[in-house]
DNA sequence: TTGAAAGCGATACCAA
DNA sequence: TTGGTATCGCTTTCAA
């Protein structure tokens, strides 16, 4: 392994100059400069990250904790850690990643061994038993999502609240009385999971000022598990007439659904979903949809982090507001 | 920080003991050891991953290259990097987390620095650019996926040739004569993804053999992308009576397609589709599958990574046999 | 503008 | 069964 006392010999300079050539900590003239430069690259020398880490006490590696459950598959977390590592890569920083699974022990073992620089924290849930052990941590830390109490932490989502009202009132507005909320999968709400109860208050508050009914269900993304969803919701609510799909696994079983029952969109359902744009474009009928700004969200989340490490000492606290996007799946309810 | 050495102190022996300690590489007397353990848990001692990394050349960390592109999200990818990282943790790793988007420059780069110990790469192409240089790195690597040449790096994929035969002899036992092909997306063939031209192959020579018609065509991930495909295979083939699908982003569209044209599966089109048993099981028809088996082959990958780790020379070469799962999608065609 | 050298916090060899 | 200590490769302070 070549060393940086090798370039230093190689280049007739002593090692820390090469060190400062490298990090640009102090002035080097352009002669020892181009040298130095010439050996690295004749030897192909390569800090070694562990030593680095040791004498900078830097590691250049950000912790993402991610939701990875063997079950549950959605594809929006595949968006925000896309996002996060091509982020913190503009930033000269790699990302490990930890599941979910091992708790706030994995995030404690990888930060008090000094392992990552900070630490991204998606998929929070209101109480989450986690933010005790990060508060406590040296290392900064950016949740996803907005839990009761953040603990001192920066936070930074999606206004699901804001977003929930943005659909009622959008469907209010073309006359439906009766909306059905199409929600996540159970477990997400059992969890308390931050943006899945933050939808489900804004819808509700939504429609009480509008003086509009809604219905709202938890739905496994599978086909039987949206029939199912669906009964429940007509069985509450019986003109039912637009939903709003905080659930992009169901949508494909949605227009299957209705298809079967010679249902047209928006002709017979009106439907808002809330998913990313991409997925909304996908479906047999564009989607009138409010984007989910996983990229937006996750270069937020970096730009947070790399403040912090910066020494910015205060947590900052970020909610994107929505956008709805009418592409043609809202429309004035049947019977009116 | 708390050091080694202040647990040391505290324990009343020297460093090298709690090292050993910890590591168990020598014998210690269980009185030490018991006063190790007490002062470790007593100050909140964790070693610092730097230190040890420079001292042992070891980091416990795998780097997993992974197809992280921001258009296409596909849920199979989630599949096995949450296997891999699952299981690296059982093997106490950690799991950095590299795009493709860097290319042989990154691989490079968290591989000279010394970062991780050993590599995975997900996504091979027959003729991936990055192999030459996984070639050359002190560092084990295990493909997931069989590039033309392996460059004696280890391999291990879901035998996809022997899939699409399964697939092909499944639907010709069953009478059929016109098979189509609904491939991943066209992208997928241009950069010769390893899985999907194997597919494209063993489903050829299959149909040859069989002497039924195939014919195939790429599709793109959206509504649209499969009407365009179906279009597309009927226009060659005018007795179309069954698919095989590799590409579980359309199925949910491909259902809602025979829907529209009043058709029903397995009476009007039957279906073989190779994809994850959920996926499967999530159609408005449970969908006779070949499995893909993420989490086998992530845990396979891991395990391939921790032989060569423990010294292993020879890279091994692993080809998993698929299995079909009769649900009852298939049966015989109509006309017959 | 540059060099010398003291750490950083572990591991593991050599002794005892 | 244990201790002392050189060593890993880099950063950074202190001097020149």
């Amino acid at each position: 392994m070549v060393s940086i006392s090798d370039v230093a010999r190689a280049a007739g300079v002593s090692p820390s100059t090469v060190s400062y050539v490298l990090s640009g900590k102090r002035p080097i003239s352009p002669a020892t400069s181009v040298r130095v430069a010439e050996a690295i690259e004749r030897l192909g020398y390569r800090p070694h990250a562990g030593a680095r880490a040791l004498a900078s006490s830097r590691t250049n590696v950000l912790a993402l904790v991610a939701p990875l459950r063997v079950d549950v598959v959605v594809p929006v977390i595949m968006q925000f850690v896309t996002s996060i590592v091509t982020c913190a890569r503009e930033h000269d920083h790699d990302v490990l990643l930890l599941t979910h699974d091992e708790g706030p022990a994995g995030i404690d073992r990888v930060a008090s061994s000094a392992m990552v620089d900070a630490l991204v924290v998606m998929d929070v849930a209101d109480e989450d038993p986690r933010i005790p052990a990060l508060a406590t941590l040296r290392q900064p830390v950016v949740l996803i999502g907005f839990p009761h109490h953040s603990a001192g932490l920066s936070c930074v989502d999606l206004d699901f609240r804001a977003a929930a009202r943005l659909a009622v009132d959008h469907l209010a507005e073309h006359g439906h009385r009766q909306i059905g909320l199409i929600g996540a999968p159970a477990a997400v709400y059992e969890r308390g999971t931050s943006y899945a109860t933050r939808l489900l208050d804004g819808g509700r508050r939504a429609a009480q000022e509008r003086r509009v009914e809604l219905a709202w269900r938890p739905c496994e993304p599978t086909y039987e598990g949206l029939v199912r969803c669906l009964d429940q919701l007509e069985s509450e609510l019986t003109e039912l007439t637009a939903v709003v799909v905080n659930n992009e696994a169901v949508l494909g079983a949605l227009f299957s659904v209705l298809q079967a029952r010679g249902q047209r969109v928006p002709d017979h359902l009106s439907i808002v979903a809330v998913c990313p744009p991409d997925v909304a474009l996908g479906q047999p009928v564009p989607l009138t949809s409010i984007d989910i700004p996983a990229h937006a969200l996750g270069a937020i989340a970096v730009e947070l982090v790399m403040n912090q490490l910066a020494g910015q000492r205060d947590p900052e606290t970020r909610l994107l507001a929505p956008k709805l996007t009418e592409r043609g799946s809202c429309g004035t309810p049947p019977h009116v």
